[in-house]
DNA sequence: CACCCGATTTGATCTCGATCAAGGACGCCG
DNA sequence: CGGCGTCCTTGATCGAGATCAAATCGGGTG
């Protein structure tokens, strides 16, 4: 939450050993722009539960999320709040039209960013198109996820809603690491009730509905998908 | 829904003097850039409930909105269904990453679109990234719109998502053409029920309940914005 | 004009998930 | 090791919106 608790280390990381750089926006730059982005961009830290950048601030840089787990989510006036997303190594944040950001990120649990300066940025991307496809590329990849959720948020029951971000979450996660059964759940209940326009009564009466099915097992962080298959019939439904 | 009923024009429309030029795609390209579009893009006429494209179809086209309105949608496996969005003229169609449509889309009322085969369309924006920067900036913008709606699916009462709904449409419509308090509704009760995440009878009521109160007139193929201020109070909630 | 058919409105009732209210469980710190 | 705060679970009840059902509207057609 507090400012003061952002770290900035001050010099000396090297892109090329990036642990995200295939899955980022990185991916679309060869080793002598990779060498010319390492002076744009800043690995900065933040601490469990510290705000990265709050909705209609001025939008002063990019991020490329680098570690750590991200909640993007948008508040109502009577402090409804909806996650719109959760961001992942690999992301890519800042993106706007307007010059405000249309959300507000914050840190769960640890993380670190690539963070870099809007106005250099942009002149780097100016004339680099192959830079500029691969931004399209993840905002029209975006765009996708985002309908997918509306379908979820509008139609779907809680059951439903439920099951489908297991799967979709443990989906990401393989995508990442390893694939396992083992799902680890770094949020907390209200943040996946807030993901899926439920209370944290309904999550949580959810899964352990689901753990007395014999579909999963609750775990301490997370889940254990036992019967997958049981919890794919209940998304798909 | 017949394609059959599909019109082209087989010949000679000038984007100079296209309606939506100065919205769409097109406005980052200079008059000779337009005149070379010309000849990429067809103008295709489709009646009212007619399909323009399907999800999961293999994209050909991209789709730049004329005239008319569409209702871009997805639908569960049991035949929910959830209106993503509505396209009006101005809008572009057709981005995805994977090689499909990611909703489909259908004509509400008389439609008409320039259409561009894929390939050349893509060859176009190659060397010209002011146009990829534009499709970018559209891109940008619908996300945005995207992560709008979720917290109003997810998060927001039946009476907040109407008043919502009917506030966003006239804005969009004020956006096209004179502002005004007779807003039309081309879409069908279902249609914005599928969009509001609700059912027929529920926006139905709403509806009723806001002319009761006075705060809109229900009149043919629309409403009339009475009390524009109590409407914007319900939707601000 | 009388009839028909789909769209919309209205009414009655039900149900899923919200709300209200306790209890646990677990980590942290003195 | 005990107290405390936070997060999670569980139980009881409520209510917004869904569902089921029927009436009404309005436009098109013979």
């Amino acid at each position: 939450m507090k400012a003061s608790l952002v770290m900035i280390e001050p010099n000396g990381h090297y892109c090329s050993d990036c642990a995200v750089r295939d899955f980022a926006v990185c991916s679309s730059l060869d080793p002598a722009e990779l060498r010319e982005l390492e002076h744009l961009g800043r690995r900065v830290h933040f601490a469990a539960g510290e705000t990265v950048f709050s909705e209609e601030d001025i939008t002063s840089s990019f991020y490329n999320v680098l570690e750590g787990v991200m909640r993007l989510y948008k508040l109502l006036p009577d402090g409804r709040r909806q996650i719109v997303g959760f961001a992942l190594p690999g992301d890519f944040l800042g993106m706007n039209v307007s010059g405000r950001h249309n959300f507000s990120a914050d840190a769960i649990g640890h993380v670190t960013v690539c963070q870099f300066a809007k106005t250099p940025f942009g002149r780097f991307i100016e004339d680099r198109p192959h830079l500029l496809r691969r931004i399209n590329e993840l905002a029209i990849r975006e765009l996708s996820q985002a309908r997918d959720h509306m379908v979820l948020l509008g139609r779907r029951s809680a059951d439903e809603k439920v099951a489908t971000f297991l799967l979709g979450w443990r989906d990401r996660l393989c995508a990442l690491k390893a694939p396992s059964d083992t799902v680890p759940l770094p949020m907390s209940r209200q943040d996946i009730a807030d993901y899926l326009g439920l209370t944290i009564e309904t999550v949580s009466r959810t899964f352990t509905k689901l753990e007395r099915h014999g579909a999963i097992e609750i775990i301490h962080g997370g889940i254990s998908l036992i019967d997958s298959a049981r919890v794919e019939a209940l998304a798909a439904a």
